[in-house]
DNA sequence: CTGATTAAGTAACATTTGTGAAGTGCCGTT
DNA sequence: AACGGCACTTCACAAATGTTACTTAATCAG
């Protein structure tokens, strides 16, 4: 569990032996089933979550009560709200389990805590919280330049794992399509 | 000029006389005609601007060689790429001039030095990331669920100052659509 | 096993958005 | 004043996407 945090964490940074220790001491293993909601719109955020196993997505609900999903995690990986996690403010997602999830969580203020002591876990936290904005920078991109077909054609080459234990309805709203659109598109592709 | 910029911080966290001179030494206001490019993409974001005056775009191009505009500013407020002035590293956008623009701007070292000589800013400067983090979260889902036309009305009414003085066509891109079909909407629009 | 529920696919049609060609008005240059 | 360039608009048509209704397949509870 822990030591695929540690290779995630040492792809971008050097730890020794302290900073594994309080990565060993802080974050705390937890294993939840399919469709548990872990977060929740409107409450402040409680955790950072790093994906040991399992799909996990952040979603709201638009104007006419139809779910959109804004993030999809593929691990390993950190996911969370991150900026609602970071000023500790009411949500505006919820953060549910796609699959049976494998996770490891840290609060806020152990979080805070840990970064304090440790200058190479400081760096890697600055990192997680860079990528989540160049998350968000891409999908924008994408869904203000590319088609639907280029969209999911896209993901489909980025994110194959994603598409195969993913419920398409949810990859769909990621996207910013129809479902159904989806469905008329991925019969095209394969018809080719 | 100065005092703009601190009014915008001080509306966010309080400043002592020390925040107050650190902020007087280290931002430049410095003057660039419209159409001006300011920092180019794959040169490294050399500095943070504060807008006094003026309006000013990020954008980029897509494959087949179009200007996409991903954010446009309205004064008094910050723009830069965050991510790669913040980490140093060559941008993917160009920021450019739409009229005449007072700026304040602060070099990556300098802002790193006041930040850590002051609290206070490094809590605003958090904040400032913030909220480009969540400017590009909103702009995400709004493309992600809204018509093109919803699209326009919301930012219509959310900023009616940058609808009248920057080109329609920069609108467009940032929205989304193509310059026409922009038109076409605020045609339909303006008849009810 | 049966019936109910849900996700996904299909098809026909409606709506929205993109595209190409052409026109208008504005602004600066000469 | 005449000219060219540019931003924006307009129109007709094409393409992409949404919508509604229906079908299929898988899953799950009884």
């Amino acid at each position: 569990m822990i030591q695929n945090l540690l290779n995630t964490i040492e792809s971008c940074v050097a730890l020794n032996k302290e900073d594994i220790a309080l990565c060993e001491a802080y974050f705390e293993p937890v294993l939840y089933p399919k469709n548990r909601i872990i977060e929740e719109e409107g409450q402040i955020p409680r955790y950072l979550y790093f994906v040991v196993s399992g799909f996990i997505r952040l979603f709201s609900y638009d104007k006419d009560g139809n779910e959109v999903t804004s993030h999809i995690n593929c691990p390993p990986g950190f996911i969370t709200s991150y900026r609602h996690f970071s000023d500790q403010v009411p949500a505006g997602e919820n953060l549910e389990c796609i699959s049976e999830c494998h996770l490891l969580r840290i609060s806020k203020k152990d979080l805070d805590y840990i970064i304090n002591e440790s200058p190479a876990l400081k760096d890697f936290s600055i990192w997680v919280f860079q990528q989540s904005m160049s998350y968000n920078e891409n999908r924008a991109k994408a869904l203000a330049t590319l088609t639907a077909e280029d969209r999911y054609l896209h993901f489909m080459k980025s994110h194959p794992d994603v598409l195969h234990n993913v419920p398409l309805q949810y990859i769909a709203s990621f996207l910013g399509m129809n479902p159904k659109s989806l469905s008329r598109i991925r019969k095209k592709i394969t018809g080719r």
